[in-house]
DNA sequence: TTGTACGCGTTATCAC
DNA sequence: GTGATAACGCGTACAA
């Protein structure tokens, strides 16, 4: 095993001195900087995350986290995350600062990001695809935050990891999942949310992308719930009260219960396959009730245990995750595998 | 943040003192345990896995691995997430020692689990359900080995920790994707591999006990495969062509290939849909081939990498897992999702 | 029965 | 530029 000791020994310098080579504090002979170097490198050195964690106790990194739709139980499943990590590692000094908004509304997020200037050494955000919020984040970035999106990532943004689904995919799944239960053919009706959330928008071309080999997949109307659950239920009865023909929905985004009660409402109707998204009780009531008889879920606790676990290895071991995106699969779930 | 140290002084004694109360080494006045032990409690106390794992960096904690299905894809993956772990923790002094067997030999399991005698602090196995290997594994725990059983587990083993999925859950959620495939009826031609490995008798009956409730679910015939591929192919075949009217294929275990094989080399057949377990090369180019339409997955990658984590918990921060059983759950995949 | 002293690997602060 | 030293929290050998 190498250490900092060792090298020092093997070079014949002193532990500080490989110290501030090591981690480029400066104040070293180019020479001596270059044998330690080469030492480090040929005996394949790595810190010890134990001891950097005992001697960074000191620092109490914060980590600050903006959530949006507060009382959403599928955000209440990525905090539970986040709060079951935060516990495993505050023996380590690290503490994590909750800031929840309602809604989508960017000058609200800016002034939750504003409140953390200076305050946090990471950030763990839910972010509203806007550019003013992309330029805070890269400002924060800029002064050595280190930046996780979690659940939707951000245009135009050097936010240092992404943790979260990929929405094209979660489209592409929608559609394959309803290829495998309807056939062939299908006269699909899409429930849009707000427009607003960047994954939305993606999953809708995913779904349109996959259905590009499926001739008989057709797109009947498209309505929009503005991420409320009686819109839900009004237009999406309206559209299937419009097209009798329709025996396929695909609800891009929130609004999952309204549009199901809206089949609930109307019994005598053709029989519809829903294809939804999350496991929260509303759907999972759904799914009880028949209306819904799969979901596609996206590992909301994993996301936010995840997102802190990458906050801890970079805040108090010093290591990036290997890739700045860590993607979780869509799942699909009947009712007795959720 | 509440340390030995502080105690120490909050009581007026000695550090080693508080240690000795506190990991139970005795020779200590009664008296004055209580009063630390009071005092912990009500600070909180939590050890600094850190400071534990730096102290504990002379034992160089070994985990012994022992797998069944050498160079099956699935443990490969299991194998995966091992290593990864491992590299991960290979910091803290943590090694693991893997060795693999092939088939589900009693006696080269014993065998493997022998040669880790005495060598080993934890122990990660693919047990065979076996009360030879059950009374072995008793041996380990009571010489202070941490045993933890992944994938399957074993029954009368007093084991420290299961890993792996709920094999019961498996055949149901198998039973329920097969309702939702093919509607109310279905006759359907079962597949078993050896009966040797508990979790796939285990997976049988959850399918049948899911099938309670479908009245016009039916199965025509079982047969054997010995988990063998051209077992399973000439006996899947042979059921496919003795049951015209069989349109349902549930693979409880290995030989999913043979058996889809078998589907192809009868092409005028009816349709015939199969359900079946994990997304190996062969399975996953049986999707691609539109044999299969949807695979059950069991995570393999997240219990090899959760069973180093649990061992490495416990070895290096003394920490035990929450429960005894770490349930991962079925998904279903599409080729969309994998 | 209790206290002291050292080491684990890293970082920070001095003194030279 | 460089080296010595203390500190982080814990475990433990040894002294009292």
């Amino acid at each position: 095993m190498v250490t900092i000791k060792k090298i020092a020994e093997l070079c014949g310098v002193s532990r500080g001195t490989v110290d501030r080579v090591l981690n480029k504090r400066g104040r070293v002979k180019p020479e001596t900087e270059a044998m330690i170097l080469a030492m480090a490198k040929q005996l394949g050195y790595q810190p010890n995350p134990a001891g950097k964690a005992l001697a960074a106790r000191k620092h109490k990194p914060v980590v600050g986290v903006i959530l949006t739709s507060k009382g959403n139980p599928f955000f209440d499943e990525i905090i539970r995350g986040i709060t079951v990590a935060e516990d495993r590692y505050q023996i380590y000094g690290m503490q994590a600062v909750l800031k929840t908004m309602r809604g989508y509304d960017v000058e609200d997020q800016l002034e939750l990001l504003e409140s953390f200037r200076g305050v946090v050494n990471a950030l763990i955000i839910n972010p509203i695809n806007d550019e003013r919020i992309a330029q805070v984040l890269n400002e924060y970035v800029d002064q050595g935050v280190y930046v996780i999106t979690v659940n939707t990532d951000i245009e135009n943004c050097r936010r240092n990891c992404y943790i979260g689904t990929d929405y094209f995919n979660g489209g592409e799944t929608a559609c394959a999942l309803l290829e495998v239960l309807l056939g062939e053919k299908a006269s699909i009706g899409v429930v849009l949310g707000s427009s607003r959330v960047l994954g939305h928008r993606q999953r809708l071309e995913g779904f349109r992308h996959r259905m590009e080999r499926l001739p008989d997949f057709h797109i009947m109307d498209v309505v929009e719930n503005e991420d409320d659950e009686i819109y839900s239920y009004d237009r999406t009865r309206q559209m299937l009260q419009q097209h009798p023909d329709m025996d396929a929905l695909f609800v891009v985004a929130t609004g999952v219960y309204g549009a199901c009660r809206a089949v609930l409402s109307l019994p005598d109707r053709k029989e519809i396959t829903v294809i939804a998204f999350d496991s929260v009780p509303t759907t999972v009531e759904m799914m009880k009730k028949g209306v819904l008889k799969t979901i596609i879920y996206q590992h909301p606790y994993r996301q936010g245990h995840k997102a802190m676990d990458v906050a801890f290895q970079y805040l108090v071991n010093d290591i990036q995750p290997d890739s700045s995106t860590y993607i979780l699969k869509n799942e699909i779930k009947l009712l007795e595998n959720l």
